[in-house]
DNA sequence: GTCTATAGGCAGATAGAC
DNA sequence: GTCTATCTGCCTATAGAC
């Protein structure tokens, strides 16, 4: 059954793939699901999209460029003032996931779409440039570790129902900063459980 | 071209197919690949197990046990040492991530896994439980989110290469318990980029 | 425990009418 | 821009011989 000419058919196609690649997985929706759910046929989402690939190709193209962005600001930075540059570059990396948490969830959940030179690839290659930026040029493996934990830190956004306010921003950006100036803790003992739980 | 008759089959499949699932994903890896990689039919695979997704309900199944015990070892710590309970159970986690460090990947990577009731649905509540039992029966949305910081900082162990030594472990259970500990940090400014990288 | 053979289905993708 | 119709190929899973 035909919808008759929208101006949006395109943008709507990238949202509804976007809720199923969300809910079930890249390589686990077809295209018949959703163009079922759009109330068109296969064929028709080949006039927009040349192939399947090509859906997550544009669905992930702003935030790359959002976090290329991001890396060459990092790079521009003067690397005299490092507290306030870690300070910063840390900051617009959380507003980033937060922007994009959608999107940043289909990276990470679908191993399909890691390989993918347009990508994936190229997410782990802005990823490692902005913790190398983050860590300096003379960067000994504890700095590298530090900003991992820093930069995980902020990723508990993904982990997150919602995002919700000023404060919230505040404690997580509060926590990488923490993460990255902690002192190692050792030596920690733990107790055997009394009962498993769960089966 | 038969194997004759060898002891660790099943172990063999487990292994291979955990490989492919984490470099391809597990929608995107056939049984007929495994077979391959194996040297045997794909009618063999399903003598060992009766269908595809066995295979990931038995990689995961340890991981999962060893989850639920520690969260029964969580309700069965004392509230009265907070501290030391937090530390003693974050530890334990990061333990946790190191030793599954392969089907934690497998877990978090593939969606299609995560509505398995055995496996991604249990997951979820087992880390669900164990953030509420970090956090405690009282706890406020911003203790909550304290938690979700430190267990991210825990998470970073995902992005790294490889994990080797004591010093390391203490630097991330460091970061984990500063990350919950920190104080908030607001009104950070980022000066806008001169060029974009990556292409 | 492993094989051959095949059923039965759905995938991604294309051709060409309208 | 959307359709109908169809191709080709691979998928999971099963039956039954050895």
């Amino acid at each position: 059954m035909p919808r008759g000419s929208r101006i949006g058919t395109r943008e709507e196609i990238l949202a509804t793939a976007l809720d199923l690649f969300l809910a079930q997985g890249y390589e686990a929706t077809s295209l018949r699901e959703i163009a079922e759910r759009l109330d068109i046929t296969k064929a028709a989402l080949y006039y927009h999209f040349p192939a399947k690939e090509q859906l997550v190709v544009e669905l992930t193209r702003q935030f790359l460029n959002d976090l290329a962005d991001l890396v060459a600001t990092a790079r521009a930075e003067p690397l005299s003032e490092r507290r306030a540059r870690l300070t910063e570059l840390l900051s617009a990396y959380l507003d980033l996931l937060i922007e994009h948490q959608q999107v940043i969830d289909l990276l990470s959940r679908n191993p399909a779409t890691q390989n993918h030179p347009d990508v994936g690839l190229r997410a782990r290659n802005l990823i490692e440039a902005l913790r190398t930026e983050l860590a300096g040029p003379d960067a000994k493996a504890e700095d590298k570790l530090r900003v991992a934990c820093a930069m995980g830190a902020i990723s508990s956004v993904a982990m997150l129902p919602v995002m919700d306010g000023e404060r919230v921003r505040a404690l997580i950006l509060g926590a990488a900063l923490a993460a990255f100036d902690a002192e190692p803790v050792g030596d920690v003992v733990v107790r055997s459980p009394s009962r498993r739980v769960g089966d």
